[in-house]
DNA sequence: GGTCCAAACGGACCGCAGTCCGGTTCTATT
DNA sequence: AATAGAACCGGACTGCGGTCCGTTTGGACC
């Protein structure tokens, strides 16, 4: 819990051998995952890969979720940069509202992508919570360029949630739903919560 | 995959003994579970207390997460019970807006209250997938009782996936929530589905 | 360069989920 | 009622995630 995120500034930065071996750890992981597929990776062979203790192992990523998270955090970090700075519509430059539907449909497919990943990765508590408030904070801001008034926090989990390979995950492979309309949904559901009449943003609405 | 669902008329409907065993089992799961915490209910526990062996176990409900959602499932099916044929708000006999808004509450609530077994019980693949499929019929009916247009499958979805345990966790844990603002924030959701502008159910709204 | 200690290392060890197979018990059939 | 065979039972066994602790190493300070 205390060395999740690597600080800059702590009073021990992190020791020059402990680097090299996350390093080593987490390029033997990525490899593997992407060799043999999540399931057949286990701590044991990951440790072994990178010549490294298992010990050492989950001194660095607490568990195998953790390294889970580890691993899928490097793929997760550029998408962000592609949002915050990619080429239009999901980075900036295009109206509010394209950008907003291009953000789901990116994350929708991201999601599916690393699917198997994101299951080891366990529920946000080990992962990085940090991926979510990203998420959230962005629909946020677009949800503000756009004029939407309200809890915007609440309505950009809303949005969100749909998204969250627990949903997508019962859609695609319980009931067959196809992807485009997946998309379609989320659209509909866009447009009506950003062009929905205000409620003003106090909770005593009429009923 | 074959004997999730106690179906009514198989081939081999099921032995006596067996399906003595699966109540005793699910017996003393349920006892242990309220006494130690889910997180301290071992297999073989359950299994040396049901007084039955570890096999008997594993075949009758396939796994750890198989038996949690067995349990779970009992108090699932009362929930249910009383949505369908419930006291209003929640049951029949009120407005279908207040019905909604009281479903939502209710499942929030349920879910919080569940939510180490909910854990426990893994993702809705091994989960009963007709606890989610129920929930979501039942929004759609009330949905359609709106008077709402549209793709109501994805719409039903989309209400529902904020109800989540995985996002209501990133909430309440997280992000301190209250679950105040949290049944709000539904509200205002429902409120911005329900009252929005009629796609019409084509993707070629407005922009 | 030498000393010292906190931090990192690594592999033996533990507990639990899940499998396997020989023995037992139920039920349909004659 | 006796028989046959299918389904069930149970506990020994395996593999993996996670912990523990004696040993080693990095680097700051003298």
């Amino acid at each position: 819990m205390t060395t999740l995120l690597p600080l800059a500034d702590e009073p021990t930065p992190e020791r020059a051998d402990a680097a090299r071996n996350r390093q080593a750890i987490l390029a033997a992981a990525l490899r593997l995952v992407e060799t043999r597929g999540v399931a057949c990776v286990t701590m044991d062979t990951v440790a072994s890969e990178a010549g490294v203790g298992k010990g050492t192992l989950f001194r660095r990523f607490e568990s195998r979720e953790g390294l889970m998270a580890a691993v899928l955090n490097e793929s997760e970090t550029a998408w962000q940069a592609s949002v915050i700075s990619g080429p239009p519509p999901l980075g900036p430059g295009a109206p509010p509202l394209e950008r907003l539907l291009a953000f789901g449909h990116s994350r929708l497919r991201t999601n599916l992508t690393h699917a198997d990943l994101i299951a080891a990765a366990g529920r946000p508590g080990a992962r990085s919570a940090a991926a979510v408030s990203f998420a959230n904070m962005h629909v946020r801001y677009l949800l503000g360029e756009l004029g939407v008034t309200g809890d915007l926090l609440m309505l950009a989990t809303a949005l969100l949630a749909p998204l969250e390979m627990v949903v997508l995950e019962q859609q695609v492979n319980r009931e067959h739903i196809s992807i485009e309309r997946i998309e379609a949904g989320w659209d509909d559901l866009v447009r009506r919560v950003v062009g929905g009449s205000p409620t003003g943003g106090d909770g005593a609405a009429r009923r």
